[in-house]
DNA sequence: AAAATTTAATTAAACGTTTGTTTAATTCAA
DNA sequence: TTGAATTAAACAAACGTTTAATTAAATTTT
């Protein structure tokens, strides 16, 4: 029963902590959501903050094994290895819209050092590794001379803008103001569709037939 | 002088906010690093909410007037227009880098529900905006049947993307980690230089002449 | 113009809450 | 009966805010 209690608690922190922020989330808040003693989350985690670093670890590698596998398959293309790990990072960030929150957070406060460059770290590996396809397909000259970095940038970004605000979110799918957008198939097709369509026309030299009859 | 006093106290709010995020600044680490007393802040804001809805106001004006006076320039494009808001974005942007990212945070946590509420209230004019400048690009058939919504998510997402950490920016930008990337020049050019051209690559149904010699 | 009076600015101290954490006692299972 | 799980209560510290007193500035009255 321990081990599902601890796990329990940290859903429900996931959860508090995307809604109100690390700092705005109380264990107290926290105890009484996951209908357990104050004092268990200190017994089970020791402290608020490496409740936190717990969560971070526990959560993170599913990305890093996604972008591994692709990288080294022989038998995809550069394209379709860029492809690939869009439709990763879109199933990733829409399967758990929570945790990603308390990500971003974290990446926008440097306050609490060691969150910030535990989350930071995480990223600086998936950076370096697409960058190096993107390399690759240009040196093979099947793409043009972009700028590695700052197109990875632009398909995290177009995601985490997306993921913002549940109501921002909302007002770009032109839906109710209360609906629950990240539930939507429609935002996911939506979105792949996009930014897939979007990294081609920049990437490709000979543009591949568009289908717009 | 108090007029100079409530500025000085707002400049210090935004650096410290967006350091720290709005929970995790206290009024007494304000007061101090403002060199004022604690009282002083509920003085002139009446309390610590209504300070960042101050600041909000204060300084939220600008992108607006710059789409503004875009969107009704009939001397422009519609890749002008979207172009010179692109611009308009990147320098608001890495101007305020610190003041961006309180916004950025506000988005991201919904406990504060006024705050929350007036953030998003600034992005969906501009969204519906700039989402119009497209679409009457796509009937005029100079831009291709893009998504609107999510191409603006797009470039502001770029930008976001970049902002979101200092360490990370560095590590896109291949500089020392402790840099100050904002404001190195090379980091807007690149950044404008980049977008302007996912953008167009994207949006123009008759590529113009890539000048990649 | 000086003095008196009112208003605004500023202060130190205290307010009551809430924070994360700890303790010491108790319940539960092995 | 031993050790882990769980509890209620208390801890000191920090929080945003308020108060009541004091200083500075502005206004009015003499």
């Amino acid at each position: 029963m321990s081990i599902d209690k601890k796990e329990h608690i940290m859903d429900v922190a996931v959860t508090l902590f995307a809604e109100k922020g690390f700092e705005g989330t109380s264990i107290r808040d926290l105890a009484h959501e996951a209908d357990v003693n104050i004092a268990m989350i200190n017994y089970y985690f020791g402290s608020k903050e490496n409740l936190f670093v717990t969560l971070l670890e526990a959560k993170a590698r599913f990305m890093r094994e996604k972008i591994d596998a692709v990288q080294s398959d022989p038998s995809l293309s550069e394209l379709d290895k860029i492809n690939q790990i869009i439709d990763g990072y879109i199933n990733r960030f829409l399967s758990q819209p929570a945790f990603h929150r308390v990500l971003q957070q974290e990446l926008l406060v440097t306050n609490r050092e060691l969150l910030h460059q535990s989350v930071t770290a995480l990223f600086i590996k998936n950076t370096q590794d697409i960058v190096a396809i993107i390399e690759k397909g240009i040196r093979k000259k099947v793409f043009r001379k972009v700028d590695p970095q700052l197109l990875f940038a632009s398909i995290i970004g177009t995601i985490n803008q997306v993921m913002l605000s549940r109501t921002m979110c909302n007002i770009l799918m032109n839906k109710e103001v209360d609906a629950d957008p990240y539930k939507d198939p429609e935002l996911k097709n939506r979105l792949t569709k996009h930014i897939k369509q979007m990294v081609q026309d920049h990437l490709l030299i000979q543009p591949v037939l568009q289908k717009q009859k």
